[in-house]
DNA sequence: GATAATATCTGATATATTCCGCATTTTCCC
DNA sequence: GGGAAAATGCGGAATATATCAGATATTATC
């Protein structure tokens, strides 16, 4: 007998590739009704078997009129690449090197020149008002939330 | 099933933009008897779906006559907007807020998807390890400098 | 049997929607 | 000029929905 959190992956996970955009909508308490579980067990079937490592995006909203997305995403090879260059940035990069990690991936052509501009301008010195080490520490996190948004394509 | 104010947004919107100008003039009782909620829903929808930073102008008149008109803003120069944009953010600004500003920008076609993402991910509450006022006034200056990046064309 | 990993649920918290009850403004009529 | 009707605005309560940390239970591994 399996357990409910391996039923409700599989039956969210069927719903899913019948659809041809790979993306699903659910209301957690529906859900939790349908297989007679409490609404946060939803949540860790999604936390633990729908992440981002395993090809997965997931979006939601609280509230009335509430809902959970769940898209599939693809692109292995570049999010290993962009994993690379963002283990190689902690806990700080200088601005010099951030650069230079932006236009070897502008020469790889994974990003364009609007992105790489976009992403020079939000972490240049003159944008973060710190003393160092914060801020080639702030800028790592920039750089990383940013670099994580080029992962997927959607 | 959608919720009542998903539904009058998406009528609004089609309104709108079957209007040439691109600005509607309406009565609050008239739109509630006609999707059957209390009037002051529409004043719930007009204030959390067509704000400023989402590029809308509501104008209202009460009594006798009354009337709510609700203008698209329109911004022929982009270099314009995007500056008018840089000075409503000052001195700081909340997530929600820039997150509706970049989903404007991205209705109107100025950014990509892509881009719209990156920047969403560059100014979240969880990249920036500040307390509040703080992290909106270095949100501003971050999404300043990325918008600059985007007045001209490269 | 001890320990680690995974699963399930509780209770608190965050966010969004809907409506109530009243305030305010404007126009019309006597 | 005053009162009634026609209109919108707003603070807050109630309700609807999701996330999350942590406690506890179950299962797996050694």
């Amino acid at each position: 007998m399996r357990n409910i959190s391996d039923i409700i992956e599989e039956y969210l996970k069927k719903i899913m590739h019948s659809n041809q955009h790979k993306i699903i909508e659910i209301k957690r308490s529906e859900i939790a009704d349908r297989f007679e579980c409490v609404p946060s067990q939803i949540n860790y079937v999604i936390n633990t078997r729908f992440t981002l490592e395993k090809g997965y995006l997931v979006e939601s909203k609280r509230g009335g009129g509430g809902y959970i997305r769940i898209s599939r995403i693809t692109n292995e090879d570049k999010a290993q690449l962009i994993d690379e260059i963002i283990e190689m940035i902690q806990p700080k990069i200088s601005q010099l090197k951030a650069v230079n990690i932006l236009e070897r991936l502008l020469e790889e052509e994974l990003i364009t020149k609007r992105e790489a501009k976009l992403m020079v301008n939000a972490i240049d010195r003159n944008t973060l008002p710190f003393q160092l080490p914060l801020r080639d520490e702030i800028r790592a996190r920039i750089m990383s939330a940013m670099l994580n948004a080029l992962k997927y394509e959607i």
